[in-house]
DNA sequence: CGCGTCGTATGACGGCCGTCATGGTTCGCC
DNA sequence: GGCGAACCATGACGGCCGTCATACGACGCG
C-alpha cells in the first residue's frame, strides 16, 4: 500500500473532471494495492465496506451461480471502478472480482468515501451515471443470455469486442483480450466443451484465430450472420 | 394531470422519510397520471427525460430479446420507482414499462428533477441506494437464468413469490398476484408451451394452484426440492 | 526423464425443451 | 345464440447442448 500521486488518479474515469484540490483531498485518503494474476480482490458475500477502482491491469467480475458455475458478468481495465455497487449501503458484494493479470488497485474506505461525497457532488454524478451505465449494460446482457442459441451469444460477445477494443492486424481485427476457453464458456453462461467446439470449428472455418495474446477476427461477416438468428 | 395532494407523495418510498418542506417542494413540479391496463408507460429506447413513481397500481418492466421474444425484468408496484435508471444524463430507456392493472403514477420532468436532487441531498442518496440494490437484483437474476432447467427457475421464481408477498390462506400460501402463463414464460425466459407444462404438472400433483387472482402454493418443499438442482 | 497439472480437443449419448399443430374453454360483444 | 379473441392445454418430433469419457500437447518440477 502507498499514496498515490495525481497523474494515478487522473487515470481514474471518476476523478478524471474533477478540480485538482479535490483530486488531492482524495490522494489523502485512498492507498494503492498491487495484486498478481489470480488474486481475489473481493468475494460474493464480503462486506462493501470499500471503494476499489483500476490503475492497471485487468479484472473479472463473477458470480456464482446456484448450481455451482460461475459466470462472468463483466471485465473491467484501467480507469474503472469497482466496489462502486457495494459500497452504499454497506451492502456484501453481489459478486466476486479476480485479477486477469498484475493490477494496481487504488482502494478507499467507507467514511474517507462518504466524506469525499459530501464535499463534491460532481462525484456523486459520476457515481450516478456510471451505476445507470453499468444497470443498462446488465439488462442488455440479460436479455441476450436467454433464449439464444450458444454460437449466438458468442458471435455477439466477439462482436463487442471487436467493436470496443479491436484493431486491424494480422489480417483481420485483432482483439488483444486473452480468454481461455473456461471463460468464454463463463462469459456466454455455457460449458467448456460447447465453447471448445464452437471455437474449433470457427478457427476451421477461418471465422476467427485464436493466439496466445488474443484473438483475431478474420470473417467479420460470419460474425454477423451468426448474431443474427 | 392533477397536482399530487402530500399523502400521496408520502406513499412513494423514495419520498417518505424526506422533511414536510421538501415534499412540497416535489408537489409542485409533480403530476399525476392515470393509465389503463394494459397502457405502455414507457417504450425501450425513448428518451428518458423523465422520472417516473408508482403511486397505486402494478407495472411490468420487460425488454426485448434481439430475437423478438420479451423477458420481463421486473415487476413493480406502489411506492417504487420507475425512470430512475434513465432520467441521468438523458439515456433512453433501456427497457419498455406497461401496467398490469389500473395504474395511477406520479410524473416529474427531467430539469425539475434535477433541480430537487440539488436542494435535496437525501434525495440523491435514496436514489443511490435504489439503483445499488437493482443492480445487484439484476445481478443475482444473470446469474439464475443461465444453466439452470426451467423447472428450476419456475420453482425459484414461486419461492421469491411466496417469501416476499404471500400469506397464509385457502390451505397453503396464496400469492396474490395474477400471471398468465405467458408472463410467467417471459420471467423465466422460457416459451408459453413449457410454462403451460409445468404449471399443468404441479396443478395435478398438488404442488401450487392456480387462481384467478393469484396462486396457491401448496408444497413448500416440492418447491424448495426442485429449487435446488 | 518421469510425473502431475492444466488447457485444449473430440466423440457418443441422451434428455430437456423449443417448435409446430390441434383443440378446448372462457369471456366479451354484437 | 353466434362469433372472435385470448388463454390454456396436450401431443409429436427433433435438435441443441449438457454430461461423461478419453486423449493429447505444454509446462513446471523434483
Amino acid at each position: 500500500m502507498s499514496v498515490p500521486p495525481d497523474d494515478v488518479l487522473r487515470r481514474i474515469a471518476l476523478f478524471r473532471r474533477l478540480p485538482v484540490d479535490a483530486r488531492t483531498r482524495i490522494a489523502q485518503v485512498a492507498r494503492l494495492k498491487t495484486y498478481e494474476r489470480g488474486d481475489l480482490i473481493f468475494t460474493e458475500g464480503d462486506p462493501g465496506d470499500v471503494f476499489i477502482a483500476i490503475v492497471t491491469g485487468r479484472v473479472k467480475v463473477f458470480k456464482s451461480t446456484p448450481a455451482g458455475k460461475e459466470i462472468i458478468l463483466e471485465i473491467f481495465g484501467a480507469g474503472d471502478p469497482l466496489g462502486a455497487v457495494a459500497v452504499y449501503e454497506g451492502m456484501p458484494f453481489p459478486a466476486s472480482a479476480i485479477t486477469l493479470e498484475a493490477t494496481e488497485c487504488l482502494r478507499i474506505d467507507q467514511p474517507s468515501f462518504f466524506k469525499l461525497l459530501e464535499q463534491d457532488p460532481a462525484l456523486v454524478r459520476g457515481l450516478l451515471s456510471g451505476l445507470t451505465l453499468r444497470l443498462a449494460e446488465l439488462t442488455r446482457r440479460l436479455a441476450e443470455l436467454t433464449g439464444a442459441r450458444v454460437e449466438t451469444r458468442f458471435a455477439r460477445l466477439f462482436l463487442k469486442l471487436c467493436d470496443q477494443i479491436g484493431q486491424p492486424a494480422r489480417g483481420g481485427v485483432f482483439v488483444g483480450m486473452p480468454l481461455s476457453r473456461q471463460e468464454l464458456a463463463d462469459l456466454t453462461g455455457t460449458t467448456i466443451e460447447t465453447a471448445i467446439r464452437i471455437m474449433s470449428r470457427w478457427q476451421k472455418e477461418d471465422v476467427l484465430h485464436t493466439e496466445k495474446d488474443g484473438f483475431v477476427i478474420i470473417d467479420r461477416g460470419a460474425l454477423d450472420e451468426a448474431s443474427a438468428s
